[in-house]
RNA sequence: GCGGCUGUGGCGGAAUGGUAGACGCGGCGGAUUCAAAAUCCGCUCCUGGUGACAGGGUGGGGGUUCAAGUCCCUUCAGCCGUACCA
C-alpha cells in the first residue's frame, strides 16, 4: 500500500483538469441551445498584494465547494477569477522601494496566480482579467462618459484630507489622530472640485429592492437599509433677525437658515440653531469673525472621517446671530456653529431640542442653553405634569404626549408631527421632506495608479469629454514618485493636450477613478471577457445575476451598494437590462490566530515560537513568550500563517478541509496547528479506506444474505448523501465535514468478514469520494481512481439517495415531566399520539414522578418529545 | 458617536421553540511496538454518589411558554463598518 502523497496527487489532478478543460464555462450559443441551467459562482477578486493569505484561502475554498457541487448537480457553471489591480499599495511600494506600480502589480499577479493554482480551484482561467490593463479600464472610461451624458455624473466641490508636507490628498486610513501617517503633519480639510456619480437618484430603488434580495444575509440587508437611511421629516426655514447688539446682523437679517428635522413635533422645545462648520453661512461669517474662523480651523483638523467627527467632544461657537422661532411669536434662538453637525446630511443645519435629543442636551448643558421638555413620557407617573416634568442629564426620546407646545398640547408624537406640517405649511415656513443619509459617490482620486478620468479641461469650453476615437486615455509609464504630489499631475507632458472642441491648448483631467469603480462591474466583464464593448448584453443576460457571491463582510455596504447602483446605471445607459447583480450573497468571517510577543513586547511569528509544557518559548533561544489574544491575522501583529507553507507541508486538500471543518463560514475562525493536523489525519484515514484490498470489486452487488450491520452502513450512506446535499446547499460546510467523519467512522468500524461487508464498504467509500470531492477534490479523484474508475469526479454526477432507505423505522424520544427530561423511550416512527402517550406514562421514571396522580396534561410532539405536565 | 454582528464544555463548534454538547481538537486509560511515531479501542460539561441516580448548566439580570441556547426586554464584553484601505 502506497502512502498518501499529497503533492504528487495534487499536481497530477490539477494537470488532468487543465488538460481536459473541465472548468471551461460554455458560452451560450443560440444555434446549439444549452439545456443545462446556468450557475454563476463568484468570489470577490483579490487585490494583488503579492502573496495569498489565509483569508483568500478561505474565500476561494468556499467558492470552489459551491462551484464543484453545482457542476456535479448538472449546472453550466461560470467560476472566474481576476485581479482588482489598481490601488494605493502599489503607489506605496513605488515610494518606499522605487519600483514602478505597474511592474510591482504584474509581478504580484504572477506570484499569486501560481499560489491560487496550487489550491486546485475550479476556475475558468480563460476569463482572467486585471483591472489595471487598458483592455479593462478603457470600458469604464466609456461608461463614465455615458453616465455624464445621462446626467448620472457631475462635478462639484468636496472636502479632502490634505497633507501640507507631502502635498497630497490622504485617504482616511492614512490620517492617524488628525496627522498624516508619513509626514506627521496635522491634516487640513481642503475643498477640491471632483466628479460624482448620482447614486442618490436610485436611493429609493436601492432601498426598496433590498426586500427582494432574499438570499442575502439579513444583517447585510439591514446595514444597507440603514446606510441609505431614508428619513421622513420637515424642512423648516428659520429667518435671521435684526439684532441691535450685533453690528453684523444687518448683513444677515432676513436671510433664512434651512433646517432639516425628523422631529418637527418638538419645535416648541427648540433652544438653539446649530450649523456645520463648513455651512455656507459659517464660512461667510468666518471671513470677518476671527473666532468663527479659528473654530472652523479647529473642526478642519478632525479630518473627514465620520467616526472622527462624531466621537470628538461636542463643541460650538456662538455666532451672536439670532433667528426667529417659526411658530412662537417673538421668540428668538441663538445660532451656533457646531462640530457635530454634518454638512453632508440634510441641510447642514439643525435646530437643537435638548430635552429630546441627547447630543443637543450635551451641547445645551455645555453652553448654558435652556432645556424645555415638550414631550411628557407615556409612562410618567400621574403626579408628574407639564409643569413639573424636567430633564436633567438624559434626554427623553420615547413616545408620549406633547406639552408646553401651544395648540399642539395633548397630541401624541405622530399627531404632533402632522400638526407641525400643517402649521408650518400654512405659515409658509416649512414643509414635509424626505432625506437620505446616502450621499452621491465621489469617484475622483488624486492618484496615479488608477483609471484616468477621460476629461479635458479647456479654459474656453470647460470640462470636455475625450472623444471616443481618442479613447482609451492611457496612464503614462514614465512617472516619478520621488517628488511630493500626484505623479500624474507632475508628469511634464502627459497632461498637456488640445481641446477637442475648440482646438486650443488644454489640460487633461489628472485625477483617476476610485478603485470601487473597477469592482462595480468586473462581474459583467467575466461574462464576456474579450468583448470590444466591455461585455455583450446577450452574455450578461445569460449569466447574470451572479447566483452566489462570496466575500468578506467588510464589503457589506460600500462595494455591494456601488455594484447595485452601477448595474442600474449601466442598464439606464443601455448596456444591459438588470437591476440586481447578486442574487445570492454569503459573507465569510475572518481567519484569526493567536498572537505572540517577546519580553520586549515585540510581535513574533507563529513559526518563531513553540510549546514548552503549558508555556510558549522562542524556537531560537528558548526565551519566554507571552501568548496573547486571538486576533484577525495581520502583518502588523505577525500572527500570520503562510498558505504556501501549509500547502507545501500538508497539501491543498488539507488546507481546504481545515478551512471548512470547524467554524461555520460566516463566523470568524481560528487557525490552529492541531486543527490542520486533524484535517490531515482524516484525509490519511479515508485514503487507507480506499486502499483497503478487502473491499469488493466495482459493480459488486450486495448479497441477499448481507448482515444487518452491512445493511446499516448502506442506510448510513443514504442518510449522509441527504444530509450533506442539504448542508452544502445551506453553506453549512462544517456540518458536512462532521457527516463525512461519521460516515468514515461507520465504514472503518464495520467488520470486514461479515456477509455483505465488502460490498457495503465499496458502496460507502465510492459515495464518500463523491461527497468529499467538492471539498477536497484531489484526494477524491485519486480515491475514485484507486477504486477502479477511469472517469473523473470532476465530470461525475452528484450522488442521489433513496429517502425510503435512509428513513429509520424507530425513533428514540425523550419524555419530560414538567419540562425536565426523565426518560427516553423507543417508538415506531410516526406512531399514533395515543400510543406514544400510553408508552410514556407507562415508563417507570414517569410513574415515579407522578406519584400515582394522573397528569394534568400530556403534550406529544410526534417523533420529537413527550412532555407530561403533572 | 452611529449602524451591524458575536457570546454554549479545557478549546473550535452542534442543536425546524422539543432529549444541550453531534463531529473534531485536547486530555486520561488501554491495545500494538524492543522502544517510539503512526494506528486502533474506551472514557471525557460541572458538582455529589461505588452505582442506579440527583442537582446545576448556553456572558449577566428579567419575561413569554407545557417546553427557551433559540422568542421578547435589559445589561456587559469583544469584533466589523463608518463613505479616499481593499
Amino acid at each position: 500500500m502506497t502512502h498518501y502523497d499529497a503533492p504528487a496527487i495534487e499536481k497530477k489532478w490539477q494537470r488532468c483538469w487543465q488538460d481536459k478543460e473541465c472548468f471551461t464555462a460554455d458560452q451560450p450559443d443560440s444555434s446549439a441551445p444549452n439545456h443545462k441551467p446556468k450557475y454563476y459562482v463568484l468570489e470577490m477578486f483579490p487585490y494583488p498584494s503579492g502573496r495569498i493569505h489565509m483569508g483568500h484561502v478561505r474565500n476561494y475554498t468556499l467558492g470552489d465547494v459551491v462551484a464543484r457541487f453545482r457542476r456535479a448537480q448538472g449546472f453550466n457553471v461560470l467560476h472566474p477569477m481576476g485581479w482588482d489591480a489598481f490601488g494605493l499599495p502599489a503607489e506605496n511600494a513605488a515610494m518606499e522601494r522605487g519600483i514602478h506600480p505597474g511592474k510591482w502589480t504584474v509581478e504580484n499577479i504572477a506570484a499569486m496566480r501560481t499560489q491560487l493554482q496550487s489550491m486546485g480551484l475550479s476556475y475558468d482561467w480563460n476569463r482572467e482579467l486585471a483591472t489595471c490593463t487598458p483592455d479593462y479600464y478603457q470600458h469604464e472610461q466609456r461608461m463614465f462618459l455615458k453616465f455624464l451624458d445621462a446626467g448620472l455624473a457631475y462635478r462639484k466641490e468636496s472636502w479632502v484630507n490634505w497633507d501640507p508636507v507631502e502635498n497630497t490628498v490622504l485617504a482616511n486610513e492614512q490620517v492617524v489622530d488628525g496627522r498624516g501617517w508619513r509626514s506627521g503633519a496635522p491634516v487640513e480639510r481642503r475643498l477640491l472640485s471632483q466628479w460624482f456619480l448620482r447614486i442618490t437618484k436610485y436611493a429609493d430603488h436601492l432601498l426598496a429592492a433590498i426586500d427582494g434580495l432574499d438570499r442575502w444575509p439579513d444583517r447585510v440587508r439591514l446595514m444597507q437599509h440603514n446606510w441609505i437611511g431614508k428619513s421622513e421629516g420637515a424642512r423648516i426655514s428659520f429667518h435671521i433677525t435684526d439684532n441691535p447688539d450685533q453690528t453684523d446682523a444687518d448683513t444677515y437679517a432676513g436671510r433664512a437658515i434651512e433646517v432639516f428635522t425628523t422631529r418637527p413635533d418638538t419645535l416648541y422645545g427648540a433652544s438653539f440653531i446649530a450649523i456645520a462648520a463648513n455651512h455656507p453661512l459659517a464660512r461667510e461669517i468666518a471671513t470677518h469673525d476671527k473666532g468663527a474662523a479659528d473654530f472652523a480651523a479647529e473642526c478642519a483638523q478632525l479630518g473627514t472621517s465620520e467616526a472622527a467627527v462624531e466621537t470628538a467632544d461636542k463643541k460650538g461657537y456662538d455666532t451672536g446671530l439670532f433667528v426667529a422661532h417659526p411658530v412662537i411669536d417673538g421668540a428668538t434662538l441663538p445660532v451656533h456653529i457646531a462640530n457635530f453637525v454634518l454638512m453632508d446630511y440634510g441641510t447642514g443645519a439643525i435646530f437643537g431640542c435638548p430635552a429630546h435629543d441627547q447630543r443637543d442636551l450635551d451641547f445645551a448643558t455645555a453652553y448654558g442653553l435652556p432645556v424645555l421638555p415638550v414631550i411628557l413620557p407615556e409612562d410618567a407617573p400621574d403626579t408628574v405634569d407639564a409643569g413639573s416634568f424636567t430633564i436633567t442629564d438624559t434626554a427623553y426620546t420615547g413616545p408620549g404626549k406633547l406639552i408646553n407646545s401651544g395648540e399642539w398640547d395633548g397630541l401624541d408624537v405622530e399627531a404632533g408631527k402632522q400638526a407641525a406640517f400643517t402649521t408650518l405649511a400654512s405659515a409658509g415656513t416649512g414643509q414635509a421632506e424626505t432625506t437620505f443619509r446616502l450621499r452621491d459617490w465621489g469617484v475622483s482620486r488624486q492618484r496615479y495608479w488608477g483609471c484616468p478620468i477621460p476629461i479635458i479641461h479647456c479654459d474656453s469650453c470647460g470640462a470636455v469629454p475625450v472623444p471616443d476615437d481618442q479613447l482609451p486615455v492611457q496612464l503614462p509609464e514614465d512617472v516619478d514618485f520621488t517628488q511630493p504630489g500626484n505623479p500624474l499631475a507632475n508628469h511634464p507632458s502627459w497632461k498637456h493636450t488640445n481641446c477637442p472642441t475648440c482646438g486650443k491648448a488644454a489640460m487633461r483631467e489628472q485625477d483617476t477613478f476610485d478603485t470601487f469603480f473597477e469592482s462595480s462591474w468586473y462581474f459583467l466583464r467575466y461574462c464576456d471577457p474579450k468583448h470590444k464593448n466591455g461585455f455583450s448584453a446577450e452574455a450578461a443576460q445569460y449569466w447574470m445575476p451572479v447566483d452566489q457571491y462570496i466575500g468578506g463582510v467588510e464589503h457589506a455596504v460600500l462595494h455591494l451598494l456601488y455594484s447595485r447602483f452601477f448595474t442600474r446605471a449601466l442598464s439606464e445607459v443601455g448596456y444591459l437590462d438588470l437591476a440586481e447583480p447578486f442574487a445570492g450573497l454569503m459573507t465569510q468571517g475572518m481567519v484569526c490566530h493567536q498572537t505572540f510577543q517577546d519580553k520586549d513586547g515585540k510581535w513574533l511569528f507563529p513559526t518563531d515560537v513553540e510549546r514548552d509544557g503549558d508555556n510558549w518559548v522562542t524556537r531560537s533561544d528558548n526565551a519566554s513568550v507571552t501568548a496573547g489574544r486571538i486576533e484577525k491575522m495581520s502583518k502588523s501583529k505577525r500572527n500570520v500563517v503562510d498558505p504556501e507553507l501549509i500547502i507545501g507541508t500538508y497539501g491543498a486538500d488539507t488546507a481546504r478541509l481545515f478551512m471548512l471543518s470547524d467554524s461555520p463560514p460566516e463566523r470568524d475562525m481560528e487557525w490552529t496547528e492541531s486543527g490542520v493536523e486533524g484535517a490531515s489525519r482524516f484525509l490519511k484515514k479515508i485514503w487507507r479506506l480506499a486502499a483497503d484490498d478487502t473491499i469488493a470489486p466495482p459493480d459488486a452487488v450486495m448479497p441477499d444474505t448481507a448482515d444487518s450491520a452491512a445493511q446499516d452502513l448502506v442506510k448510513t450512506v443514504h442518510k449522509t448523501i441527504l444530509a450533506i446535499t442539504k448542508d452544502i446547499e445551506d453553506f453549512r460546510f462544517n456540518r458536512a465535514v462532521a457527516q463525512l467523519h461519521t460516515l468514515s467512522n461507520a465504514i472503518s468500524t464495520l467488520a470486514p468478514d461479515i456477509a455483505g461487508s465488502a460490498e457495503a464498504r465499496r458502496f460507502a467509500i465510492e459515495n464518500l469520494a463523491m461527497l468529499i470531492a467538492p471539498l477536497t477534490p484531489h484526494i477524491a479523484e485519486e480515491m475514485w481512481h484507486m477504486l477502479g474508475h477511469d472517469t473523473m469526479l470532476a465530470n461525475t454526477d452528484w450522488p442521489t439517495a433513496d429517502p425510503a432507505v435512509a428513513a429509520d423505522d424507530e425513533v428514540e424520544i425523550g419524555v419530560q415531566v414538567n419540562g425536565k427530561l426523565r426518560a427516553t423511550i423507543t417508538l415506531p416512527r410516526d406512531c399514533p399520539n395515543e400510543d406514544a402517550e400510553a408508552k410514556a406514562l407507562a415508563s417507570d421514571a414517569v410513574s415515579r414522578y407522578l406519584e400515582g396522580k394522573s397528569p394534568k396534561r400530556v403534550i406529544v410532539v410526534p417523533n420529537r418529545i413527550i412532555n407530561v405536565v403533572a
